[in-house]
DNA sequence: TTAATTCGTTCTGTCACCGAACTTATTGAC
DNA sequence: GTCAATAAGTTCGGTGACAGAACGAATTAA
């Protein structure tokens, strides 16, 4: 295997490459029937992909009638890539081989000094994870990091990141790329958990998808038309500041937020204080509501109306076909339920509201799913700029149970 | 040129293309510095396009050293597209050639039986127009019709169309291509509207842009990442019920959308109606408060909160660069320096809100642009999905000055 | 054993493209 | 005026990615 393959074959090869990785175990002739491609050119690129290093013999088929064939299958362990998930409080990493098998997962707590603490708290957690496994740094090609904020390709930092101390003053994309030694992406951590639900969980197919991720603060992640949306400053899904819940025009929801002050955590917590005059963290509200409490059912109620009407404004907006709630009251049964019996009261076509099905590590997944995805493009595409590869989901259905 | 070209040579004749579109009279050497193919190969596509009538020789280059070089053009009259923008109350049809000249231009009002009636209205129009201009029926090769609504290119129908009677219960899609006997493509006339703007006017350049159509109702179009976005149903954009500025659980809220109660016109003359006890339309309240009338005033400050809001929404959820208003009550300057001046007040991030440069005719522009994009990819392009070719701007210039 | 069937290779051919060498047509310098 | 220098365009040979037909090899059903 080359080190650096820089593969002359141009489309066909990118296509045998997904048969390969779709089709588990494959016999040349039947990708010659899958991709229309003649049987010739097939052995020629799978020969190449062998020598190369990325396919390999399996076996052969038995049974039905006419010769047997050969089949080929990925050699799962040919590269790795890092899928980290940062939070304020929490850090996720985990080792996936190129058949999207997750190998290692690791989580703590994060460095509360920030910066390049917690870079390096990233890049020795990664590293152990793999020294576990066996795993040689050479076969990594590449991290995905998932970040709170909106990261900029352009200058490698993040805005918008409250969470980490030090982050919005340095060059995070750079100093990854020097702590773990391979080619780094950052992304918002919502829009991963987009990915990720759209990949494993609750978005499967649906290629027009609205993440909210309603916790400490709101945020939501988009894609539409199978693309990841962005925006202009990587601000996409900011919808704590949608002009719903509160004043918009006061001074507070400029700095805060009008959304994220109707409908986070500290909303919640207010809330339940002025009604009830006592100041009480959120799980407790929910378990006082389960036990009846008056004052904790109004609340949830309230806020689950102003979820709903976000919820209608982003349905306005961007018509998605499943709005995937998540985070950590976003999770919650009680608030999907008020949400999903209050949407049909305020908007007026159907809207699909579900809760995530990967939870937490939605966007672990999705930092997965889009590591996965970038590699089979930079090893076995051509610049195809939409180039999105299927990444096969039976394999990684395992991958939600292997873990954690 | 043959009837149906179907072209072999496959991603080099597009850049080729591109390169004569762009580059106006340009000669086979320089092409060959443009796209990086070698001289040989850019003189055998030339060659190609040359015999199927696609460019022709215009010109030899004079004045540098060196031998004289033979610039090549486009065919202007090669193909032309019928570009319509359908309003409740006024067609507007229009000729667009290859290099993205507008021909001929025609505007009536809508026929009110509806239905039928109105397709072949447009029929009729848009031949006339072509035998105005002496063009031959078989160079037209598309139609791009924009309307109000939701269309659906599976079934054909336009689904949330409240403006053209009968339009809900046919299959509008195929009774176009019957009546104009080439290809058609429906889209809803706010996303033509970006388009246009983004090809000629305000959003040029500009990849994350919304459009905000104010009138009788309000309707955005979305273009994100370069793309359009039409959300699941398409029904993106329809902003109208977004929870602002009215109760959305109120039931009217459901019929008509509360959005849409509290900035479009209905909303205006009824805010009037109330503030001043007379009824009066909207323009004659533009008027009145030009004229220093307290209520007026009041009423277009507090139409322009509501607009500001239905922005933050937009800006929270889709981070768009630019914000284009448009529609009658849109382009108003009022509206637009009291949207200005409100935003900062209820959104943190800059949001630049301008009025659109193209009027009316932002839709039949945009459907010029679709439809020239379209054309391009089918003849010269492979099936490249994320195909889109790039106008030149330079001589579609003229086509705003030409026109109405 | 034979026929039917399927797998995979070999051989030949085509097509898109490149690079080098060469021809042709200019302009500018002496 | 002649002669570089320079740029445009063609001819020629070559390569790599495919397709298609023919054929050998391996297997099962009859």
């Amino acid at each position: 295997m080359s080190d650096l393959p820089r593969i002359s074959r141009q489309f066909s090869q990118r296509s045998v490459m997904e048969a390969i990785v779709q089709g588990g175990p494959i016999s040349r002739a039947s990708i010659s029937k899958l991709t229309g491609l003649s049987k010739q050119t097939i052995s020629e690129i799978v020969r190449g992909l062998e020598q190369e290093g990325w396919v390999q013999e399996t076996g052969r088929t038995s049974g039905h009638v006419g010769r047997t064939a050969v089949t080929y299958e990925l050699v799962h362990d040919a590269a790795y890539i890092i899928a980290v998930d940062l939070g304020g409080t929490k850090v996720r990493v985990a080792l996936t081989d190129l058949a999207c098998q997750i190998f290692a997962e690791a989580a703590t707590p994060t460095d509360p000094r920030g910066g390049q603490f917690v870079i390096d708290q990233i890049a020795a957690l990664a590293f152990q994870a793999a020294a576990r496994e066996r795993i040689p740094r050479k076969k990594i090609r590449l991290a995905v990091i998932g970040a709170p904020g909106a990261p900029d390709p352009a200058t490698g930092r993040i805005l918008l990141a409250p969470n980490i101390a030090g982050f919005d003053a340095m060059n995070v994309l750079d100093a990854f790329e020097k702590a773990l030694g391979v080619a780094v992406m950052i992304e918002n951590d919502v829009n991963l958990a987009v990915l990720g639900e759209n990949w494993l969980g609750q978005g499967q197919g649906i290629d027009n998808l609205a993440y909210i991720a309603l916790g400490t603060g709101v945020g939501s992640g988009l894609m539409l038309g199978g693309h990841l949306v962005r925006g202009a400053t990587h601000a996409a899904g900011e919808i704590g500041f949608m002009p719903i819940g509160a004043d918009p025009f006061a001074a507070e929801s400029l700095r805060t937020g009008a959304f994220e002050r109707a409908v986070a955590t500290h909303a919640i917590t207010e809330r339940y204080r002025s009604l009830t005059g006592t100041q009480v963290a959120v799980p407790a509200i929910f378990e006082n509501a389960a036990a009846g409490d008056k004052g904790a059912l109004a609340v949830l109620d309230e806020t689950a109306r102003y979820l709903a009407q976000g919820i209608a404004a982003i349905a306005a907006v961007a018509n998605p076909e499943k709005v995937i709630l998540g985070g950590s009251i976003g999770l919650r049964p009680e608030i999907l339920s008020r949400v999903k019996a209050l949407m049909p009261l305020c908007f007026p076509y159907p809207v699909t509201v579900e809760a995530g099905e990967l939870g937490a590590r939605a966007a672990l997944i999705g930092a997965a799913a889009i590591g996965l995805g970038q590699l089979h493009n930079t090893l076995f595409g051509v610049d195809a700029p939409d180039g999105r590869i299927s990444l096969p989901t039976a394999q990684a259905a395992a991958l939600k149970e292997v873990v954690l």
